[in-house]
RNA sequence: CGGGGCGUGGUGUAGAGGCCUAACAUGCAACCCUGUCAAGGUUGAGAUCGCGGGUUCGAAUCCCGUCGUCCCCGCCA
């Protein structure tokens, strides 16, 4: 028997039991005849005890034992006397006073402090992820994401969901992400694909009539990296059939809700989550996955400067663009030195400049300005009132494109948040996003490329709009956004033949590519394709969200760098000659 | 593809032309110590300062290149 109890489950109760422990040193304290050591498992950690005097070999192969090695110990648990209590760690009344100590396997000093959490680099934990993972910091993250998956599973179990896997070889189309291609050995010059998403193959699980169908999925996407963003990730993927978008949402709103109250109680939750039309993010927050938890809402101010000398605000207006700005609650104090900063943070996002209005705390006191000298008293009387502005107040205004003006004032209003501590940690603050375009103009490309994905149904009162303004049909698409993040998106889908077909018409694929790709989706349909719709949410980006966790890898075991490289297995690697020969492969020589 | 940060004993940092024969903390090693829980004390070992080139009488320090890693842009239907 290795062990009787884990190292994080003994108790007052225990006091006078036998017991076997195996874990491995979290720390040695050494004083001479008395050892101290801090045995650790996944469950705990457990104050060992070994007196020279009482048992003389035990002790001395305590005196050999260091950080890391792995350990059993038979031995007693005996009360703590009142004043060697520790009330920091739950098995903190009691010790076990050892008789036998067993050595299974020393360690190296670990090059990462298992006990203390952070601060090296974080290539290293990566290189030694293994070691990384003994942190309690891991471990929790890891237990998280084991019971939120576990959570949706019995969730949607109960809701009648069927989980469904599907193939991870599959087959590459042009459109979306970059694939991950694996060569194929039997058909020398063709080519799998990793899927990005399960999304043609849970549609056609709807065909085959599995009207309720989910799958905890691995995708992959071939395209740089980001803090929240891995080459392979997992997605919540579902699909139902005879449902509208009301159900869905109700359904996601719903599971959500119970898995935080359940997982998190301390995190808040606003219900019903609140629900944005795109148009009315983009207006609002300049973003379309807003971070909700915060005002410092856009304000278009366009007409009260229309009229205005500064050249600035005429060229933006004079080609179609527009002002807007946010107010910066006591910005009013920052400095010339501190602005000039803003006006960086601003170009850094792409607009060509930052105009500002600095309000003195007093009232009475003329206000500092970048433009203010261009703009008569009465428009600016007017701006301050636009964005409620108090005394000590900053504003600051862009004019450029639509698409420029969101962009910079959706960064500062990042930028503010976190510099005014204004997003409470605390609060997971989902919501809705409705009404997407179903179409966007690729102007490099010049045609229309899809918003969501080209099998998103167009809202019905659209419909019409398809052969005379593409740009302005809404999809029946909706995203699931949290605290700034989308955690993930979803469509009702086509579902006749005819409607697809228009579609890639739509997105300039004509027949004979439409064949070529996506054939098998257009025959399903001709065999009875029922109404469907679905969605895909990030669980790495959920788990990351709910332990407040600021990168996707913390909540991975073995994540990859930033150049999609895996530091402890050293992938990717060459290989060998005969396996590039098996495969049809010739490298190019190098440029 | 582009912008920015970082790279110095095992680990985290300091040093910013000569005070560097590289400092501090921690870890490591040895010894002392019977109530610690970040134990304490004494002593000691451990770094050609990511790599390559250049400037200079002299480079961890300045310049160029390169590699690794992180953040951001592009990209991510």
């Amino acid at each position: 028997m290795f062990r009787s109890h884990t190292c994080g489950e003994l108790r007052i109760e225990h006091v006078g039991a036998n017991v076997i422990l195996s874990g491995w040193v979290n720390r040695r304290r050494d004083h001479g005849p008395l050892i101290f050591i801090d045995l650790r498992d996944r469950y705990g950690v457990t104050q060992i005890v070994f007196d020279q005097s009482a048992a003389s070999q035990a002790h001395a192969g305590a005196s050999e034992v260091r950080s890391e090695y792995v350990l059993q110990v038979q031995g007693q648990v005996v009360h703590r006397t009142p004043e060697t209590v520790n009330p920091d760690i739950p098995t903190g009344t009691i010790e076990v006073q050892a008789s036998v100590i067993t050595i299974f396997n020393a360690s190296r000093t670990p090059p990462l402090y298992i006990s203390k959490d952070g601060g090296e680099e974080e290539s290293l934990r990566l290189k030694y992820r293994y070691l990384d993972l003994r942190r309690q910091r891991m471990q929790e993250n890891m237990h998280l994401r084991h019971r939120a998956v576990k959570y949706i599973r019995d969730f949607l179990d109960t809701e009648g969901f069927l989980e469904i896997e599907t193939p991870i070889l599959m087959k590459s189309t042009p459109e979306g992400a970059r694939d991950y291609l694996v060569p194929s050995r039997v058909h020398p010059g063709q080519f799998y694909a990793l899927p990005q998403s399960p999304q043609q193959l849970k549609q056609l699980l709807m065909v085959a009539g599995y009207d309720r169908y989910f799958q905890i999925a691995r995708c992959f996407r071939d395209e740089d990296q980001r803090a929240d963003r891995q080459p392979e990730f997992t997605q919540l993927d579902l699909e139902m059939s005879f449902v509208d978008q009301e159900d869905i949402l109700n359904l996601i709103e719903t599971l959500f809700t119970q898995l935080v109250t359940t997982l998190t109680p301390d995190k808040q939750v606003p219900t019903p989550f609140p629900r944005l039309t795109y148009t009315e993010a983009i207006n609002r927050y300049g973003s379309d996955k807003p971070d909700i938890r915060y005002g410092l809402e856009l304000v278009d101010v366009s007409d009260v400067l229309a009229n205005t000398p500064f050249q600035v605000f005429q060229n933006a207006l004079a080609q179609g663009g527009q002002i807007k700005g946010l107010c910066v609650p006591g910005g009013g104090q920052y400095s010339r030195k501190q602005l000039d900063e803003l006006v960086l943070v601003a170009q850094s996002a792409g607009a060509k400049g930052l105009a500002w209005l600095a309000l003195a705390n007093e009232a009475n006191t003329a206000p500092r300005s970048s433009f203010a000298r261009f703009v008569s008293e009465e428009a600016i009387a007017t701006l301050i009132a636009r964005y409620g502005a108090q005394p000590g107040d900053l504003v600051l205004l862009v004019a450029d494109t639509a698409t420029v003006v969101a962009n910079t004032l959706s960064r500062l209003r990042q930028e503010f948040a976190s510099r005014l501590n204004l997003a409470d940690p605390s609060v997971l603050a989902f919501a809705w996003v409705l009404d997407f375009p179903l179409v966007d103009w690729n102007a490099d490309e010049r045609r229309w490329d899809s918003v969501h994905h080209p099998f998103t149904a167009p809202q019905e009162d659209d419909i019409a709009l398809m052969d005379t303004d593409p740009g302005k049909v809404r999809a029946r698409a909706y995203d699931l956004i949290l605290n700034g993040y989308e955690l993930g998106g979803g469509s009702i889908r086509i579902h006749q033949r005819a409607l697809q077909q228009q579609a890639f018409a739509l997105l300039n694929i004509d027949a004979e590519t439409a064949q070529a790709q996506f054939g098998h989706m257009l025959e399903a349909f001709e065999y009875g394709a029922p109404p469907h719709g679905g969605i895909a949410l990030g669980i790495d980006r959920l788990i990351m969200l709910l332990n407040n966790e600021s990168t996707i890898r913390e909540v991975m075991a073995f994540p990859k760098t930033q150049q999609a490289a895996d530091l402890m297995m050293d992938a990717p690697s060459p290989v060998d000659e005969k396996q590039l020969h098996d495969l049809h492969i010739t490298l190019r020589k190098k440029k």
